[in-house]
RNA sequence: GCCGCCUUAGCUCAGUCGGACAGAGCGGCUCACUCGUAAUGAGCAGGUCGGGGGUUCGAUUCCCCCAGGCGGCUCCA
């Protein structure tokens, strides 16, 4: 089930290059694929940066091939690619300025200034306009711009590029201008575009590359959107129109792309949840918020009882907050000084006013909750703590309500009105590292019972805007999770900035059966929450002390984590999720009541299961529960009834007739209770033909 | 919040360059068929063309506002 995108090949050649030799040349000469999908593209030199092919060092060097296949290979046609995006821009729209255009995953971007967006129809031209370019095999010539005023004159059309150039004198600007690949380091270069035959300069772009060496080496390519952006990735700045677009070595690699994105959107968890009939956003709600019909409703609370089950093995207690709170709750905790905006506004509650009109009593405002963690402070805070109850580990689904701006709610994974499987751990300081380790198992864990086994962990740090308690307890708190975090084995990817406002986390990324990455678990500590609080502990010598405290979500938000689980799986629940496991489909009327009795002995061990009793024929029936993604389909006609069995036939079509109906039960059963994850098939399914 | 696009039956979508009873497939319901591994046939019902305002002799169609959605940006406790 599992489709990725087109893998990156990496066959690397590695030469020596003569001093004043090309490259590219001495690579040809060495034997290299100068045309399909493994073709030279660039070199890499030994200090591991990419030159042109046309690159000749100083002397001799040892270089490597990199082909256009290879990851390094691919971002280079991107790049080169966005070039001739560009190019096409301001042959159709003359007045077209430019911002910048880097590769980036599976594809690239380039941002104009124009007088009107794009259109999907200018899209078609452009297209258009690009192959004319690239068969014309233009060739991506640098240039090394004397100085910067020199740059300046030849930019002088392009107020952006301009800005770009004054940026890269100005160290202390935070915009750095070598990750969207622009502006040289050193150096500034241009990239001319060179017409084959007659050596002119056709157009020329501020770059500091590399780049393929002809617009022949961009095999293929497609313009995918359009969309807005912000200059330099600030909403105080202009927005540019961004086209976005893919390319890549061969066509073959391009149409096994584009395979891959049909794929995303038929699992669209927002389009299976409509299908499969698991839950809407009426309009009548609100953006963002979502109801969950009984289909839905039946996984999700699977996937709750387990986790509740996990979480009592493993030491969590229960506990229950309301929606809402007054808003001396959120002020002791900082959200209101911090997240205000994030939080829906409050309802001004019990005001009274005089006859003459002056308040009397003045009211009290109401917040709905953001997090749950102010509740459980409250209630670790609600009788005196001995060291010997520590951890305390309290357990929510907590349902929280956020106002996310109206421009991001998306579907489940991003939504107004969510629940979090919110637990929050007090311990004793030095519980915390033996703490964070276990806890850190006994996510993985349970994020591999629902099926996902692909992880890295990310590691948020502080944001220097945005932070409350002291820089020791920040760098304490952070070492600590950093090593947790080294332990487990797993990469560690840094995320500078990332932290909320009380503490460093952890989150544990999974990647879907489509290779995409989602945030799931995260693990946060926090030694400032406990002190807001005034939360304490009587250690064994009778003094009192201040525990630590973690925040952890396993789904994050349950709804979030069934719309991962939703595209990750396309839809087929295992059989331990699936809202509906089994279904009986009778050839005839005359086998229902078979197949009712065979659904009462299923039913009586705890198995979904139902019987298609309706007149439509058995082949409809097979399609349609087929499509509902039914892992277990039981059919029953003449020959069946007679030896008291029944015939499965599974998702993927594989069928093994005529089971014994005990058999048939016993084998559902145990493939439920061991909750396999693969969908089942004639081929894993023990069942021997009665 | 910002930019662009979109909203026609439960779902997916035609259509109307401002003019006649707004169409199809799927789904639903009814009837017939009783069938061995992905769509049996026939009939019926179902739409204030997202909501409000404006322009016009006339608006589903043009304009404005609002709501909801989509793609991005920004944001993301």
């Amino acid at each position: 089930m599992s489709q990725q995108r087109p893998a990156p090949t990496d066959c690397p050649l590695r030469v020596t290059v003569p001093a004043g030799t090309a490259a590219g040349q001495a690579l040809r000469d060495a034997g290299a694929p100068t045309s399909g999908p493994d073709a030279l593209v660039v070199a890499r030199d030994d200090g591991g940066v990419l030159r042109d092919l046309t690159w000749a060092p100083g002397t001799d060097t040892d270089v490597d091939g990199v082909p256009a296949s290879s990851e390094d290979g691919r971002s280079v046609i991107r790049h080169s690619c966005a070039h001739v995006l560009a190019q096409a821009v301001q042959q159709l729209f003359p007045e077209a300025t430019l911002g910048i255009g880097p590769p980036v995953t599976d594809g690239f971007y380039y941002d104009f200034d124009v007088a009107r967006p794009f259109t999907q129809d200018d899209l078609a031209s452009l297209e258009k306009a690009m192959r004319r370019i690239l068969k014309a095999g233009q060739r991506f010539s640098r240039r090394v711009v004397e100085s910067v005023d020199a740059a300046r004159d030849e930019l002088r059309g392009e107020p952006y590029k301009l800005e770009l150039v004054d940026l890269k004198g100005d160290p202390t600007d935070e915009w750095d201008t070598s990750e969207v690949m622009e502006v040289g380091a050193g150096e500034l270069t241009v990239y001319d575009n060179v017409h084959a035959h007659t050596g002119e300069t056709v157009w020329s772009d501020l770059c500091r590359g590399p780049h393929v060496p002809t617009t022949k080496h961009i095999p293929a390519f497609r313009l995918l959107r359009t969309a807005a952006a912000y200059w330099r990735g600030s909403e105080r700045n202009p927005q540019l129109q961004r086209i976005y677009g893919t390319a890549w070595e061969s066509q073959e690699a391009l149409d096994a792309h584009l395979e891959w994105l049909a794929e995303a959107e038929r699992r669209d968890h927002r389009r299976l949840g409509a299908e499969l009939d698991l839950f809407s956003f009426p309009e009548e709600i609100g953006s963002g918020l979502a109801v969950f019909h009984p289909r839905g409703g039946v996984v999700r609370r699977v996937m709750e009882d387990y986790s509740r089950r996990r979480h009592e093995e493993a030491g969590y207690e229960f506990v229950n907050s309301p929606h809402i709170t007054k808003a001396a709750l959120f002020e002791t905790s900082g959200h209101l000084e911090w997240y205000a905006d994030g939080m829906y506004p409050p309802m001004h509650l019990d005001a009274e006013l005089a006859e003459d009109g002056t308040v009397r009593k003045p009211g009290q405002d109401y917040y709905l909750k953001p997090m749950n963690c102010p509740f459980h402070n409250l209630i670790y805070r609600s009788r005196g703590r001995s060291y010997r109850e520590l951890p305390l580990r309290l357990f929510e689904f907590g349902s929280v309500y956020r106002y996310e701006k109206s421009g991001v709610v998306h579907g489940l994974t991003r939504a107004r009105g969510f629940t979090q499987d919110d637990a929050h751990i007090y311990c004793a300081p030095e519980q915390l590292a033996g703490e964070l380790k276990s806890l850190l198992t006994f996510v993985l864990d349970l994020l591999r019972d629902y099926g996902l086994d692909d992880f890295y962990l990310e590691l948020s740090t502080r944001n220097e805007a945005k932070y409350v308690g002291s820089d020791e307890l920040w760098a304490e708190a952070t070492e600590t999770l950093r090593r947790v975090a080294t332990d487990s084995g797993l990469e560690l990817v840094p995320d500078p900035g990332g932290a909320a406002f009380y503490g460093p986390k952890i989150s544990v990324q999974a990647r879907d059966a489509l290779g995409r990455t989602w945030q799931m678990s995260t693990i946060q500590l926090d030694y400032g929450m406990p002190e807001r609080f005034d939360l304490e502990y009587t250690a064994s010598d009778g003094s009192k002390q201040r525990p630590v405290k973690i925040h952890r979500a396993l789904f994050g938000s349950i709804e979030r984590f069934f719309g991962v689980l939703l595209e990750h799986y396309a839809g087929a629940f295992p059989a331990w999720l699936a809202p509906v496991q089994a279904v009986g489909i009778p050839i005839a009327d005359e086998h229902v009541d078979h197949l009712q009795q065979v659904a009462k002995a299923l039913r009586s061990r705890g198995v979904r299961v139902e019987v298609d009793a309706s007149d439509e024929r058995m082949q409809k029936k097979i399609r349609t529960h087929t499509t509902q993604k039914v892992p277990f389909l039981l059919l029953a006609g003449g020959q069946d009834v007679g030896a008291g069995a029944v015939s499965f036939r599974f998702r993927d079509g594989s069928q093994v007739n005529g089971v014994g109906v005990d058999q048939a039960v016993d084998a559902v059963v145990s493939w439920i209770a061991r909750r396999e994850n693969a969908s089942p098939t004639a081929d894993d399914l023990p069942l021997g033909t009665s």
